[in-house]
DNA sequence: TTGTACGCGTTATCAG
DNA sequence: CTGATAACGCGTACAA
């Protein structure tokens, strides 16, 4: 590989020149800036980024760090698209690092980014807890944002959307419609936002008091697999319930595939949390309704919020979005499902 | 950031010392070797990686570069899985970038991983084509290896599979069944991929001695959408086929979706072509089959063989994968669908 | 306008 | 076993 010392022998000129024509600062003479051009040409030359960023102490790259375990669903996909495309705007290099499948992985992930010298992190964390990260944020000079948790000490480093208030406001919309025996399926109970959008069901039936019947609550896994299962142990013990609440999209479509092999109409009403609008489209089944996550909104803030910080070095206060409930058709009230 | 030498001068010996203990190289007391760890406790030190790789000529980093187009369904979930795994046993760190939507963003993609120092890269092209893709080869000393291409000057640098073949292997099957009106949903033809299944599907006609009607051959571009305007356009001009291969999973999905709408009972064949198994398994249709590529043996070899390249040097040949068909259910001949 | 010389943080060579 | 010291490739004050 080239060097640009062999570039500046080449052109009859010093590193030192080279250099600024490379860089664009400092004046140089057009007839050696032509010569310098040359050279380049010639010998093939590319710029070596670890010796660049080790002199400039920057590098104009962004590290992003997503558990492997989140590699699935156009959430991702959404997630990824977004990114790339407003880092590209800003003219800055994405890095994607798996953090795999622990909190020390994710750790190490973002470790590796900061010891790679990037500008900023992002994470979107899966199995960190948030004082380990606030930690993490303290330790480091390097600005690390954190999308979809809310952390006690750095407010300004996170981004998130209210969970629970979203899931109340599912629950609420069927309990408006007359609902009250209201089944839920659960995400994985391990990750916040699991928890809050289960305990956003329990607050929507307490406020508007009805008793929380723990036989119509479902543990999944965010998977479809789980939402079918989710069904079939409801009907096999027998549970009534004329409205059904997943955690997400996936467990949402495996539940209408096994209310349908029920047989069980559906005026049993189902609403689904989730990201996105359901991947599925052309499956699209009647009476589904979801809640759409922020997650552009989210991730443009984020990738706003830390351009800020890198360039101006004002900090922006923290900020929180909301999901928004999709109807997809009238969620009527319906007859009451014995099953 | 803490450096080396501050370590150094923390724990009263040289930066020389310091390093030793870091990398394990070279004897020093365990005396020292224990001041020099608390130093490094107590200074929070990390090395720069940068300044590292500098020093070493060598990162333990392999990039990735995928366009965004690809950063959906099932497959690039599929493929990002296993690469992270696999680079994970392989105790090197991968990095994803963006290749995003034109050829000259690929190659840029692929300078940036390059002038980054990155051991190796691996690059799932969609714009740039077979010779651009040889003289980038031929220009750089770390190995670029191309998946889903058949290079012509670097046969041990690309690892495919017989796009062509599978196709046409899966019109076989129902031509052998009986049917010898089968449509064809094509994929976005300004991709190899798109151009060579469209191809498999000719030649297996051809080879049977069934002339290809250009009337059952609708255009596509990948997604599910096109899937059904697929089908829609046929039943709208009134064509006769009893069976119908759509280039990928998504576009099958639609079509399926379609021909229900349509009412037309599912004997009316249906074949797909894609990537994984369907990955909308709750939602599986009978009479649904599908041509598992083989994503995960493909980055397998891809990363063994990179690996082989960086660590022995020694250079093995190419070798190509097939497709396997996977039937869901009976494809029997069923009724003739006159649409 | 151009060149010299030093610094960036590590590794690696070579005396001691 | 340990410590100077020279690379690694590039940016940049400082001097000319």
């Amino acid at each position: 590989m080239a060097t640009i010392l062999e570039v500046a022998k080449v052109a009859g000129v010093s590193k030192a020149t080279v250099s600024r024509v490379l860089s664009g600062n400092g004046y140089v003479s057009q007839e050696k800036r032509e010569k310098v051009f040359e050279a380049i040409a010639a010998t093939g030359f590319r710029p070596n980024l670890l010796a660049r960023n080790l002199a400039t102490k920057s590098s104009q790259t962004i590290g992003l760090v997503i558990t492997n375990t989140l590699y699935t669903g156009s959430y991702f996909t959404e997630l990824m698209q977004h990114s790339a495309r407003l880092m590209e705007q800003q003219g800055r290099q994405l890095l994607l690092v798996d953090g795999k499948h622990s909190a020390e992985e994710e750790r190490a992930a973002i470790q590796f980014l900061l010891d790679l010298r990037c500008d900023g992190v992002i994470i979107y964390p899966r199995f960190l807890t948030t004082d380990e990260m606030d930690n993490i944020i303290a330790q480091h000079n390097q600005p690390i944002l954190v999308i979809n948790r809310r952390l006690r000490q750095h407010d300004s480093y996170c981004i998130y959307s209210d969970q629970q208030r979203s899931s109340a406001e599912a629950v609420e919309q069927l309990i408006a419609l007359g609902h009250r025996d209201i089944a839920f399926i659960t995400g994985s109970l391990d990750s916040p936002t699991g928890r809050e959008r289960l305990a956003g069901y329990k607050a929507a039936l307490q406020k508007q008091g009805i008793a929380v019947d723990e036989g119509l609550i479902v543990a999944g896994k965010w998977q479809a697999q789980n939402g079918m299962a989710a069904v079939n142990a409801l009907v096999a013990q027998g549970r009534n319930f004329t409205a059904l609440v997943a955690s997400n999209d996936d467990m949402a479509v495996g539940a209408l595939k096994a209310l349908a092999q029920h047989q069980i109409a559906v005026p049993a009403q189902v609403a689904v949390i989730g990201f996105d609008d359901i991947p599925l489209a052309p499956f699209t089944i009647p009476a589904l309704s979801s809640v759409k996550m922020p997650v552009t909104e989210m991730i443009q803030e984020t990738i706003e919020r830390l351009i800020a910080m890198l360039d101006g070095g004002e900090m922006r206060n923290d900020k929180m979005f909301s999901g928004e409930l999709i109807v997809r058709e009238s969620m009527g009230p319906g007859p009451h499902n014995n099953l």
